[in-house]
DNA sequence: AAAATGCTCAACCGCCTTGAG
DNA sequence: ACTCAAGGCGGTTGAGCATTT
């Protein structure tokens, strides 16, 4: 544990990469990949430790790196992911296709940082400062009175100083989402403010001190959902993810009843979206927020490993040869963690006619007649793994698509 | 011109998580 | 249940360059 023992070994070399170096670990990984970063470099041929080299690529060397200065979008977008996930550099990194986690690191510590101080912004709460001075004065009367036995301070203040400036701070891109009100495709504002709900302070940020609240949590499910690339499609309301009208009796549906969205705690009105998520004549969506979408296959592909958890629970149907072992769930997990599975897995996210089953092994599959209408590739009669594959192969296609359709849908409606 | 200061960013450090044995 | 290697991550450092004094 600790320190890496590769970082003992004598006669490693430290410091900046040489030209030579950069050409021996591009030749290697080209050739054969880098399976083992701790065998890379006896492979490569050089006295550098694996995590040398894994970061020598990861930061510097790999092909799909953008080079150059960050727009001002990309700044914009790293703000607002900012004030959802904090410091979370490799969560914002994965929004940000091209740019590594350091280097959104380096540009926050050096530059944005001291912008939004200029404006007059804590860059930790994204407050305005004066309101952050305020809640300090706050708190060190409270930590002083507590201090000095007085144990009855009066939080009101704060709370309410919060609350509104959850309401005036610039809405952050999970906002966006919870905007998206009742339309035509199905998906209610209360699902969101239900997600929340069901979301709310499971975690904490401890690198930042910033709780992660249901926001966040939300955010990171819909991050997830979002690389693997379906999960902005015809998003259901909750009777929707099974279909009860399918009569198929290998069909395995839920019997828990989903969280209700009705009593939702929050009252007050969705803040505005984010305008660089918006598309409209006015705000099109950027070929930044585009390529957001087709992210490199590699890393959607890694990101349906979430299919192995969806076989196992009794909430969720079978995905059969997907994976038949499955892992186990614990058993502690409450609805929460379901809503987690249902976020995480876009085969979910579909409509009506989302779920049928397969023909001949009676597994469930994920079908929509829309995506058959758009995406050749679905033929009938193929198994849970070809639909995979289909999705494997369209998947940046049908995000884009999922995509374009919320936005406008949720712009149209809203402005 | 030279020293001081500021800034950028590649790389390292150390901790945490995960998974294999 | 435990150990340990490996990968991943956020915080930090420091070399090199730019700007200011």
């Amino acid at each position: 544990m600790g320190r890496h023992s590769c970082c003992y070994k004598q006669k490693l070399r430290k410091g900046l990469w040489s030209p030579e170096e950069d050409e021996k670990l591009i030749n290697h990984i080209t050739k054969f990949g880098h399976g083992c970063w701790s065998s890379v470099p006896k492979l490569a041929g050089l006295q550098r430790c694996g995590k040398s080299c894994r970061l020598r690529w990861i930061n510097y060397l790999r092909p799909d790196l953008k080079r150059g200065a960050f727009s001002q979008e990309e700044e914009n977008l790293i703000i607002e992911l900012h004030e959802v996930l904090g410091n979370k550099w490799s969560q914002i990194a994965v929004q940000l296709p091209g740019r590594t986690d350091n280097e959104i690191k380096n540009l926050w510590n050096s530059s944005i940082k001291k912008k939004l101080g200029q404006r007059g912004i804590d860059p930790n709460t994204h407050k305005p400062l004066s309101e952050v001075e305020k809640e300090e004065k706050i708190n060190d009367k409270a930590s002083q009175e507590s201090s000095s036995g007085l144990n009855f301070v009066d939080h009101s203040e704060s709370i309410s100083t919060t609350s509104n400036s959850n309401q005036n701070h610039p809405p952050s891109t999970l906002e966006f989402f919870l905007n998206k009100s009742n339309s035509s495709s199905n998906f209610h504002v209360q699902d969101y403010y239900g997600l929340y709900a069901n979301t709310k302070e499971t975690t904490t940020n401890t690198s930042s001190n910033k709780p992660l609240d249901g926001y966040s949590t939300f955010f990171q499910q819909l991050n997830y959902a979002q690389n693997a690339g379906i999960a902005l499609m015809n998003p259901p309301t909750s009777s929707l993810f099974f279909n009860p009208t399918n009569n198929n009796s290998n069909m395995t549906t839920t019997t828990t009843t989903l969280p209700s969205f009705s009593n939702s705690i929050i009252s007050s009105p969705p803040p505005k979206p984010p305008l660089n998520l918006l598309h409209s004549s006015e705000n099109p969506i950027t070929s930044y927020e585009m390529n957001k979408f087709h992210n490199n296959a590699t890393d959607m592909q890694n990101n349906y490993s979430f299919l192995e958890n969806a076989t196992t629970t009794n909430t969720i149907s079978s995905w059969g040869s997907v994976s038949d072992s499955g892992k186990s769930i614990k058993q502690t997990e409450t609805e929460d963690i379901r809503w987690n599975e249902y976020l995480q897995t876009p085969f979910l996210f579909g409509n009506n006619n989302a779920i049928q089953s397969h023909p001949t092994s009676g597994q469930n599959m994920y079908r929509t007649a829309e995506i058959k209408s758009e995406n050749p590739f679905i033929v009938e009669g193929e198994n849970s793994l070809n639909t995979i594959s289909f999705h494997q192969q369209n998947q940046q296609e049908v995000s884009l698509q999922a995509f374009q359709r919320l936005q406008a849908a949720t712009y149209a409606e809203y402005y």
